[in-house]
Order: C-alpha cells, then structure tokens, then sequence
DNA sequence: CTAGGGTTAG
C-alpha cells in the first residue's frame, strides 16, 4: 500500500475503464400498461411519423377503457412524452378521457390541466378549465391554481397575470396563500421582482400571510439574479414576520453567504441548522466544501467531506465532481482515484473530463516511477 | 404523483 508500482497503477487504470463502460441507463415502466404503450412505437418504426404518432393515439384510447390505466398519472405523462409537440394528438387524447366518469372529479381534470401546461398547451389548458361546469366537475381555488401553475409551465406569463387579477372575480374563487405564491413565481420567472415583492403587502392586505414557500421563492429569485443583500434583508423580514425557516431557506442563506465568501457566518448558519433539528443535506455540505475548495484549502474542504460521509449524507455528482478536481490540482491522486471508485461504485456519474484528469494525471505518474526504475543515467538522455 | 418553493459544478 505504502509505495506503489506502475505495474500496479496499470492495474488499478485498466480496472477504472472497465468499469467506466458500464454506465447504463434505466427507463422507468413500472405499470405494464406503460411498457406495451412504450413498445407500441418499436414494431411500427419502418411506417412513415404520421402513421406511428396514429398507433401511439389509438394504443392510448384503446388503454383508456381501463380505469386502472386512467388512475395512473405515470400514463398521461409518457403519452405527453411519446408525443412530443403534436398537441393535436395530445388533445386528442385527453378529449378521449370526457367520456369517463373520473372527468367529473376535480383532481382527475387538475392532472390534465397541469400535463397540458407541461405540454406547453396553454390555450387546452384554459379550454379545459372552462369546460369543467359542463363537465359536472367542481371548479375551486385548486383548479385555479393549476391553471396558473399550467400557464407557468408553458412559460406565458403574461397570461398568468391577466388570470390572477380577473378570474377570481368572475368565478367568485377567492385566491388563497398558494395563488399567490404561485402569481409571485411567475412574476420572478417574468424578471418583475420589484412586483413580485411587492405582492407581498397585497396578500397581507388580504389577509394571508406570506409562508415559507413565499420567502423562498423569492430567496430564489434573488440568489439567481445576484441580488444578495436584497436576499439578506429577506432573510431578516421572514425572522421579523416569525415565518418559520425549512431546509430549502437555509439551503438558499447558506449559498448566499458561500457566494460572498462569509465563511465564519456560513460555519454559523450550519450550527444553527443542527440546533433547530434541520438535518443538513448533502447540498448544503457540498455548499461548505465548495467555500474551501474556492479558497484552495484542501484540509478543511476534507475536513467537511469527512463529516458529510460521517452523517450519513451521501456525496452526490456535484461532491466528486469538485472534489476529485481539487485532489488532481493537489497532485492527490491517491484520494482522486479512491473517490473515482466510489462514485462508480454508488452509480453517481462523473464527467468523462474529470475521470480523464485522473487517469492522465496516474499515467503521468507511473511514467515518472518507471523513469526512477530507469536511473538517472535514463533521465540524463532525455533532459 | 390529489395544487405552490428546492439551489452547487460542468
């Protein structure tokens, strides 16, 4: 262990690519139905794209007289996928679904209503909305908000404005915390921070409070546009307004500090996570390794990988990705190639690049070791 | 998976 050979090195490299080949990649079909609908499209392959997205509609339908097809979400969602961007096909489908009963029921028709925003289908989705009188299915706040939520998805925010200030009117639907909170990520989404803050009071007006996903959302919004004290002042209004903090609050304060550097502030902020029972995930350790790592202070950015090993969190892509660059930079290939095989072993993967840097930096190695077998007299003619 | 927030590195 304690020297090792370049015969061994090889070893351990030609140990590396055949593992490295290995990486497979698993679809998820955990219904039957989904498999047969995923295979529908393989025996068809050779007839021309109209024909197969025809076969994909009509598997579906067919499938659809199953109510055990049609409560799984999975289904739709696949279907969505299978389809790509031929919304006339999507629609077809989901038409296909008005004839049975589960269209009277709200949650059946929210499902629709957000796949159609994921779809990018915002015009079904308001359609769909409208219909659900006709329908004989109850219209309250919750499909409200997905149709907001749709319109995000879909990316048209303008239209999520428009909705938030005259639907609740004409439908006598009073907005609640969750309609506004989803108003303020589109405005965040839209770039109208200011607009977004200032929702805030309006909600109050209202008589909602503003909750954690409130603040976070903003946190977000702030973090992404480098508007750090802005996002320090948040900070202090959530503490003032009593608003109780959860991991994904800490999450964003701790990348705050990380961001400006304010490692004594940052060490604070992951004791006080400790202290209020938040159990820090692997993010928030690779948050203080990436404060070392950025400081190039290898003993403290190992120092926090122990600990994250140590708690049971497990290291995830973004650990070895900046970990294993730090040990190459520090010549420490030892520890490089042990978190190589840890990876591998834990099926996380790592950028070929970064693999490559490991395996260079090992060949190098033991060209250097065999020069030294060599003798000077070998180093001599070469120099 | 019966509505809303969840970040890093490359």
């Amino acid at each position: 262990m304690s020297s090792s050979s370049s015969s061994s090195l090889y070893r351990r490299l030609h140990g590396l690519f055949a593992q490295n080949h290995k990486v497979t990649v698993k679809l998820k079909t955990d219904n039957p139905k989904t498999t047969s609908l995923i295979k529908s499209i393989k025996p068809t392959s050779k007839l021309p794209p109209k024909q197969q997205l025809q076969t994909i509609v009509d598997n579906f339908k067919k499938s659809s007289e199953s109510p055990e097809f049609r409560s799984h979400y999975g289904n739709y969602l696949t279907a969505i996928h299978l389809l790509g961007n031929n919304s006339s096909a999507i629609e077809d489908i989901f038409d296909h679904q008005k004839q049975y009963p589960e269209i009277s029921n709200e949650f059946f028709v929210i499902r629709l209503i957000l796949l159609y925003g994921t779809a990018k289908m915002h015009e079904q989705a308001r359609k769909l909305f409208d219909e659900m009188p006709n329908l004989k299915c109850q219209q309250t706040v919750f499909s409200f908000n997905v149709l907001l939520e749709a319109c995000i998805r879909a990316e048209k925010y303008d239209t999520v404005r428009e909705l938030f200030r005259d639907l609740p009117e004409e439908l006598s639907v009073v907005p609640d915390v969750v309609s506004y909170n989803t108003f303020i990520k589109a405005l965040c989404k839209a770039g109208s921070l200011d607009y977004a803050v200032s929702v805030m009071d309006e909600m109050e007006n209202q008589g909602i409070k503003p909750d954690k996903v409130t603040f976070n959302t903003l946190s977000k919004a702030y973090n992404e546009s480098k508007k750090f004290s802005e996002a320090e002042d948040l900070w202090l209004l959530m503490q003032k307004k009593n608003v109780v903090a959860d991991l994904g609050s800490y999450s964003f304060r701790l990348r705050v500090l990380v961001a400006n550097n304010k490692v004594n502030e940052a060490i604070e902020l992951f004791e006080e996570m400790g202290k209020k029972d938040i159990i820090p995930n692997a993010f928030c350790y690779n948050m203080m390794i990436k404060m070392y790592v950025d400081d190039r202070n290898w003993e403290e950015a190992k120092r926090w990988y122990d600990k994250m090993v140590e708690n049971g969190r497990y290291p995830d892509n973004v650990t070895f990705e900046m970990l294993i660059s730090f040990a190459c930079d520090k010549d420490n290939l030892d520890f490089a190639l042990e978190l190589c095989k840890k990876a591998m072993d834990s099926k996380i993967h790592v950028h070929d690049a970064t693999m490559q840097r490991v395996v260079n930096g090992l060949a190098e190695h033991s060209k250097l070791e065999e020069e030294k077998e060599l003798g000077p007299n070998h180093l001599r003619d070469t120099g």
